[in-house]
RNA sequence: GCGCGGUUAGCUCAGUGGUAGAGCAUUACCUUGACACGGUAGGGGUCGCAGGUUCGAACCCUGCACCGCGCACCA
């Protein structure tokens, strides 16, 4: 800090240090260190992607947390990497290749298409890694992984193969959420509701018999309307309504007309026209989908249709097939809810879950009519085939409306199953997936803490230990935090803060259904399964010797669709244990020979015996979940397994509650809990801090589209990434949501350059001793060598130093509990409203003054010279001290959250060179975390708690003092001169301190004052203190001020009183607080009386 | 429908039973020797509503309203 510019200049410094600490190798983890071991995985950001505001706050959070670890004295591991994330990164580079050379990924083919998503992670991969570096991170580069790294990729495929021969991942024609934009499979966890504006659609179809005959009303009978279930809207005439004209009813479809009347009695029974037939209202929002249904159903307790179950209809599309064709069944099923729509269903088991399932149980054909892009196919009919679901949609009503069986349409809203990426309406749909029926459930339920209580009680492997705190810890730590450290070896449950999301996450584990992992996509790690398929006849010469064998030695092979296991070794290699498990499936002419492996040789050999391997790619989650150990050399037994597994803290959002963390949860105890790695425990980490959503201050979530996510490479480069991260982290409440402003960015940058100002008066102080002078510093040097003497400590000293020790415990503790913003404030207040406006002020006192000691008024010359000179000397140079304690200290509580700042301080202070090189001389990453004072030094230096309130007081009466220049009308600028009349002894150098927070002209001490009648003045229990004015008060103003004073001391007196003449209370508030309102009490009456004194001698 | 948050100053939010707080914004004054990215002083709140518990409630309990989120959804 030799040319210290006025402002603090973010870049360069920013850049150096980063440097510095790569060059250093400050963030590489040592698996073989004898220290206790702390780690994080990051959650990995999309190769491809940019950092966002989330990003930072969950990186910064992370970032604290690994550099508050460091200096505690633990071996960091913060292991980064990237993820491949499929669909995005495919969506990505196909759009990129439509737009640049107007081809699809088919023209170019799957080989050279996944050749160009290498080639754009390649170019765009490190990108969202150097922003991280930007944003100050100290990751452990070295142990950068990727998704699709080749352990990686292989990792994925040893769990996809265990859970297979497991049996836990199986496949299955099953109904799927499908994008047919994406054209993909979807889990059900990308699929959003969102509330779609449609319309609700009625249509009637006849009632027949089973060869197309009207069923009689006679026969309909017992239906009578006034036995209607009690919710049904009555209506006498529902039994006989006419039924209306063929090609009824296109004007009034809106919904007031007779049209609208008449349907609603239609919901109360079915129609039955004056030729006796028998007519259903059908309800539906989908009417394109008419060609699939396969019957309609209704509840068999519903009294209007039960009676028709077993009869059909005559579906009205597609139109122009023969009635024959049409007829489909009635039949009841109990998931039909009769006081919904009309009480009739439409059942579609090609392209809905429910109706799937109904299908099921009644064992109906299924009729696909969409295809996979979200076309309608022939089956749907003629003027509906190719056209998209939405249009068809249109056309379908038109078709209904021509036939006259459209009865009603009136807009509705539902909710409507869209896909997260593409922003579409997914399709249920059915086809052949590969499903995961997720393990270790129950031991991924039990692990999660539930106690009310448990928020104060962070850490489960004690990051909180009595050491780390220092042994004087009272008042503040007895609360809880010194609490349970965890017994050695003892494996506690993981904790979630806020801990409420255990419950969203037990609801979800509680309710999961299988796991769709399979995906129509090509980036990504393809489905480790080979399958070949034989013809019966020709199987002995098609398959390998080994395989027709055990297939034809096999029992019940015969078995039509029949699933068993064979193991095969394979013919090409020696070695006894390489089998390749393989199902088999026999329908009547063909066998199919399914075999899943994670050895890249066996799939050569897969192939040579004319097997292919499954085109799909597995969802990304699906190598995501593997992430705390796959990144640490499993399936070895790794070093860095065992010193870093389980990792202690993750951090993450809660919108990836379910899609990752749940399901790392369950890979943990699935794939670590073996015991050759003989951990403390399988779960993947003992923490899980689950970040708010950065929204605008509108509190709209950032989005692309919206424009209001700013990029905070731009925010860093005008405010710098120190100011960002401050910024984020003093408005990111544990749990809550945070509404970003760009203005707390600039406060961020405000406290940064309030810190070098800070450090920059220091400095201009000169040396204390300890560092050698400059050049052009006082003459003097100092004997002392910074150390602090307690006969030279003044009340100011011993109050700063108090209020430090206050700040570490407070930050302490808030950083044990994950209250980011907490630690902040704290940091924040103790720094700027404590140290720069109050003590660097009153130090001044020091400074100035003894520097003044040369012109030591006549009345002290007496005194010889150069002792008062020394004397002032060695005052000043204490000051320094302290201050220079209070610094380094400071610096390092500032050190997690302004990495780049508090190192250039760090150096450019030189408390670097008082360390050792391991802790804090090399780097102030390794410099030990502030502890509180010990008993040692709260003795030493003579620092008891009445120092804070004697302080205070002296503070209080300069803040009054002040108060008495603005009555006054006086304007800052004027100097003034104040009398003081002190109620007791009072020092020079609080005189002094006291005139200069007045900035006063002098400060004339008279224990004998008689002010002139109506001088302001302001009552400490220091003393009275004077703003004589020389008949240039405002006597007016200062008037008002003196009742608007008595006014308010009077509110509190009457308030207390209150309370203290209440029996009640004297006798059942426990005596501290009773003592406490009293001596309020008496506090108020004193300051009245000096107020009405003050306003009658104004007369 | 079920569950979870939230409601405190103009804005964003702290505040777990004992004198209502911070930052920003705002008003007035000030470029004094670290800092105008600064300083000093001020104005501004029936703590969503209604009950209850208590000597005492922003805080605990009950109910309600509104906002947000999640889960489940019936055509």
């Amino acid at each position: 800090m030799s040319e210290i510019s006025k402002a603090y200049e973010p870049q360069t410094v920013e850049d150096k240090w980063y440097q510095f600490w790569l060059d250093e190798k400050c963030f590489v983890a040592d698996a073989t260190s004898s220290k206790p071991a702390y780690s994080i995985v990051i959650p990995p950001p999309n190769v491809t992607g940019m950092l966002h505001m989330g990003h930072v706050l969950n990186n910064t959070i992370q970032d604290i947390l690994s550099r508050k670890a460091r200096m505690d004295g633990k071996e960091v591991l913060w292991l980064p990497g990237t993820d491949h994330a499929g669909i995005a990164t495919q969506m990505m580079v196909e759009k990129q290749i439509k737009k640049e050379e107007k081809k699809s990924r088919h023209d170019l083919g799957r080989e050279e298409f996944l050749k160009r998503v290498w080639a754009w992670k390649e170019k765009h991969g490190d990108i969202i890694i150097n922003q991280l570096k930007k944003l100050g991170c100290s990751c452990d580069w070295t142990r950068e992984r990727f998704t699709m790294d080749p352990e990686y990729s292989r990792c994925v495929q040893k769990v996809f193969v265990e859970l297979y021969k497991k049996g836990l991942i199986y496949r299955g024609k099953r109904m799927v959420n499908w994008c047919p934009v994406s054209q993909t499979a979807l889990s059900d966890e990308e699929v959003e509701m969102k509330p779609q504006k449609g319309f609700m659609y009625h249509f009637r179809v006849e009632a027949v018999e089973s060869d197309g005959s009207p069923v009689k009303s006679a026969n309909a009978r017992p239906l009578t309307v006034t036995s209607h279930e009690p919710s049904a809207p009555q209506s006498p005439n529902a039994g006989t309504v006419s039924p209306s004209p063929g090609g009824v009813a296109t004007a009034a479809m809106a919904g007031e007309g007779e049209l609208s009347s008449r349907s609603a009695d239609s919901k109360s029974a079915p129609e039955i026209d004056s030729a006796g037939r028998i007519w259903l209202t059908i309800a539906t929002t989908r009417p394109e989908t008419i060609p699939g249904d396969t019957a309609v159903a209704v509840n068999p307790k519903d009294p209007r249709y039960a009676h028709l179950i077993g009869k059909y209809i005559v579906r009205p599309l597609p139109a122009e097939l023969p009635p024959e064709q049409k007829l489909i069944p009635i039949i009841g099923d109990e998931h039909v809810d009769f006081e919904f729509g009309t009480g009739v269903l439409k059942v579609t088991p090609a392209h809905d879950k429910a109706d799937f399932d109904i299908g099921a149980r009644h064992k109906l054909p299924l009729i696909e009519v969409i295809n996979a892009d979200g076309s309608m196919n022939p089956l749907a009919g003629g003027p509906l085939s190719g056209l998209d679901r939405f249009k068809a949609r249109k056309v379908a009503v038109e078709i209904l409306k021509e036939q006259g069986v459209l009865v009603e349409e009136k807009p509705y809203e539902n909710n409507v199953g869209f896909s997260q990426r593409a922003d579409v309406p997914i399709e249920p749909r059915l086809s052949e997936q590969w499903f995961l029926k997720y393990p270790a459930v129950e031991q991924s339920k039990a692990c999660v803490h539930h106690d009310q209580d448990s928020e104060r009680v962070p850490m489960a492997d004690a990051r909180v230990s009595a050491e780390s705190l220092g042994s004087s810890g009272d008042a503040p730590f007895s609360k809880g935090s010194l609490a349970p450290a965890r017994a050695a070896g003892v494996s506690d449950k993981m904790r979630f803060h806020p801990q409420r999301w255990a419950k969203v996450y037990d609801h979800w584990l509680t309710n999961i259904q299988d796991w769709c992992i399979s995906r129509q996509l090509w980036w990504g790690h393809r489905i480790p399964v080979w399958t070949k398929s034989v013809l019966k006849s020709e199987a002995k010469k098609a398959l390998p010797e080994t395989l027709w064998s055990a297939f034809e030695n096999a029992k019940d092979r015969d078995t039509n669709n029949h699933t068993a296991y064979i193991f095969v070794p394979l013919a090409q290699k020696s070695d006894e244990k390489s089998f390749v498990r393989m199902d088999w499936t026999i329908s009547s002419d063909k066998i199919e020979i399914t075999a899943a492996t994670e050895f890249p040789s066996e799939a050569v050999i897969l192939e040579e015996f004319g097997f292919t391997q499954d085109p799909d790619v597995l969802d990304t989650w699906f190598s995501s979940w593997l992430w705390p150990f796959a990144t640490m050399g499993w399936p070895e037994q790794t070093e860095t397994l065992k010193k870093f597994y389980p990792t202690t803290d993750l951090v993450t959002g809660p919108d990836i509650i379910f899609f990752w963390v749940a399901r790392m949860i369950m890979a943990g105890y699935e794939f670590m809990g073996d015991a050759k790695f003989a951990l403390p425990d399988a779960m993947p980490f003992r923490n899980v801090y689950f970040t708010g959503i950065i929204r605008d201050k509108q509190g709209r979530k950032m989005s692309k589209t919206l424009g209001n996510s700013p990029d905070p490479l731009v925010l860093i480069s005008q405010y710098g990434a120190d100011a960002l991260r401050f910024g984020t982290m003093r408005s990111a409440p544990l749990g809550q949501d945070v509404l970003f402003d760009e203005k707390d960015v600039e406060l961020g940058r405000n406290f940064c350059n309030k810190l070098w100002n800070a450090c920059r008066f220091r400095q201009m102080q000169g040396s204390a001793g300890a560092s050698p002078a400059s050049e052009d510093a006082p003459s003097e040097q100092f004997e002392i060598q910074g150390e602090i003497v307690r006969t030279l400590l003044t009340p100011d000293d011993k109050w700063i130093l108090l209020k430090l020790d206050l700040a570490i415990r407070e930050v302490t503790i808030a950083l044990n509990e994950y209250k980011f913003s907490e630690a902040t404030s704290a940091l924040y207040r103790f720094f700027w409203n404590e140290y720069c406006d109050w003590y660097v002020e009153a130090s001044k006192a020091v400074f100035f003054s003894s520097s003044r000691g040369n012109e030591a008024p006549s009345e002290k010359s007496e005194i010889d010279q150069s002792l008062l000179t020394s004397a002032a000397t060695a005052q000043k140079a204490n000051s320094l001290a302290v201050m220079d304690f209070v610094l380094s200290h400071t610096i390092r509580l500032f050190h997690p959250f302004l990495p780049f700042i508090t190192e250039e301080l760090w150096h450019g202070m030189g408390y670097s060179t008082d360390m050792p090189a391991g802790q804090g001389g090399k780097t102030i990453m390794n410099a030990p975390w502030p502890l509180p004072l010990t008993d040692d030094e709260t003795g030493e230096w003579g620092l008891d708690d009445c120092y804070l309130e004697m302080t205070d007081t002296k503070y209080e009466l300069v803040r009054n003092g002040r108060d008495l220049r603005r009555a006054g009308n006086i304007q800052a600028a004027k100097k003034v001169k104040y009398v003081f009349k002190p109620a007791q002894h009072l020092t020079p150098h609080d005189a002094e301190v006291i005139k200069l927070l007045l900035n006063a002209e002098a400060l004339e001490v008279n224990e004998t004052f008689q002010p002139p009648k109506g001088t302001p003045s302001v009552q400490s229990p220091m003393g009275e203190l004077f703003l004589p004015l020389e008949g240039l008060i405002d006597v007016a103003a200062e008037k008002i001020r003196l009742a608007k004073e008595v006014e308010k001391i009077q509110t509190e007196i009457t308030k207390v009183e209150q309370k203290l003449a209440n029996p009640n209370f004297t006798t059942k508030v426990p005596p501290a607080v009773l003592q406490e309102h009293e001596q309020r009490l008496a506090d108020w009456k004193t300051k009245l009386a000096h107020a009405q004194a003050a306003l009658d001698a104004l007369g």
